[in-house]
DNA sequence: ATCACATTGTGAATTTATTCACAACTATAT
DNA sequence: ATATAGTTGTGAATAAATTCACAATGTGAT
């Protein structure tokens, strides 16, 4: 079976989001220039991208929501559920935690992490927070496969090392600084100057 | 002239900050392999990106790392300065807020806007926080040109409205909901789901 | 039953992005 | 002077992503 593209995950992304939010608003079908007017695309993107997922809609209905959004499920989540661990409790962290209570049953944020005394040992967003001392320990505890970076770039790579030490396998990381890891490790640093920059540079293209 | 790949400009904001860090260090040259290496790309692409910004280095010596930075300022900035409202100061809000600071000169986040009076009539990481009746006036006042929304979703549509009617062209969306603009509006929405989302896909497939 | 029709599914075409591969170059050592 | 080594700049090749375009399809109206 060929792999599924990373930009086809992306999308599918986007979709579970919208077909969520219409299947809360009661909708049962939807056509894929609907689909796609909703996410920002194409109707032939939206299409293909269900092909190569392997799902099927009907000439003339569309798609069922729920079974597309059921085969969503399937394709991205894992059954018994993968848990997720958080470095760095500020502001960009708690955003993170805030936003992700809740939202994906399958994917929790299941431990995170500080320095500070003042933000260990509580539950912050239903979410129970430690001091790094611990990274090790719970991780393996906990079976969590994820990790996220909010901390500064001054400790970042440490805290990366750990993770990978354990066995985490996929990190996102949001310090602004270059990370390494093995072969093998997934590792994406993402950067909000990136898009705030893109957008300037449209808006001064354009002014 | 041919139009610049949005891609080429995504990873100019990369080269940029791994430029600057390089330049604080003292480096004067670089090559492509290590600008590659450094920003997690290849050296054909670094090569290829810099031609399509029309930079040049020298076989020997590679690119003199203050001319690139210069010519990606130049690229990237606009020689007046560009200004930005960013709409929703929580959690989210405050950690761009902080980030973006003093971060880029040619680029500042001149106004914040809220409905909760705890935070209206501040200045937070340097930056004054007004109520959203008076978006219209201060976005005009002081000639803003993007817009950062990170409320809740509810109340978004209304504020790209807002932004939209004062002329703001380029607008980065954070609310986890579907927005729309006029043609030649650019409009991008983010989710932080998604990164973890890919992530954790690939940690799934890769355990 | 049959028709009309808007939509799906997909091979092919096109466009866009990336990588290859190598001639041209240049600072340095000899 | 000249050779050398390691790099740039770029046309061409390749790969990846997107869009086109249309036959096949399923559904509701008649
Ligand atoms: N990439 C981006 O787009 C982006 C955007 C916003 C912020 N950031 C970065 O994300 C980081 C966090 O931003 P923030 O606004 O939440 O900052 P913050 O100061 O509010 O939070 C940082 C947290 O990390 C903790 N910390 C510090 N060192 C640590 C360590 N070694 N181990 C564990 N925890 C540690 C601090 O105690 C604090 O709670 C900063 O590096 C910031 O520059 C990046
Ligand atoms: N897209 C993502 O990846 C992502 C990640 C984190 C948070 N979010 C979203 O971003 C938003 C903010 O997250 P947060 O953690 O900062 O939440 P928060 O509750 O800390 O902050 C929201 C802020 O918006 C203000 N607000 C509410 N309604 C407003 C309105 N109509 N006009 C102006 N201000 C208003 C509130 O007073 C508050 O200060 C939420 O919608 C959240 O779901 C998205």
């Amino acid at each position: 079976m060929i792999p599924i593209p990373e930009k086809t995950i992306e999308r599918m992304s986007r979709y579970r989001r919208v077909l969520n939010n219409l299947l809360e608003e009661g909708r049962k079908h939807i056509y894929s220039h609907e689909l796609a007017s909703l996410s920002s695309g194409t109707p032939a993107q939206v299409r293909r991208d269900l092909m190569i997922i392997g799902h099927s809609g009907s000439p003339r209905n569309g798609y069922e929501i729920k079974l597309l959004r059921n085969d969503i499920n399937e394709l991205m989540d894992d059954p018994e559920g993968q848990k997720i661990a958080l470095t760095g409790i500020g502001y960009l962290g708690r955003a993170i935690m805030n936003y992700f209570m809740g939202r994906r049953p399958k994917l929790t944020i299941a431990a995170a992490f500080d320095i500070d005394p003042e933000k260990i040992n509580r539950v912050i967003s239903g979410c129970r927070c430690y001091h790094t001392d611990q990274l090790e320990e719970i991780i393996r505890k906990e079976n969590i496969t994820i990790g996220i970076i909010t901390t500064p770039a001054a400790g970042a790579q440490k805290i990366v090392d750990t993770y990978v030490k354990t066995g985490i396998k996929a990190i996102v990381n949001w310090a602004p600084t270059i990370l390494h890891v093995p072969e093998g490790v997934f590792l994406e640093t993402r950067d909000i100057t990136m898009s705030i920059e893109k957008a300037a540079f449209f808006a001064k293209t354009n002014k």
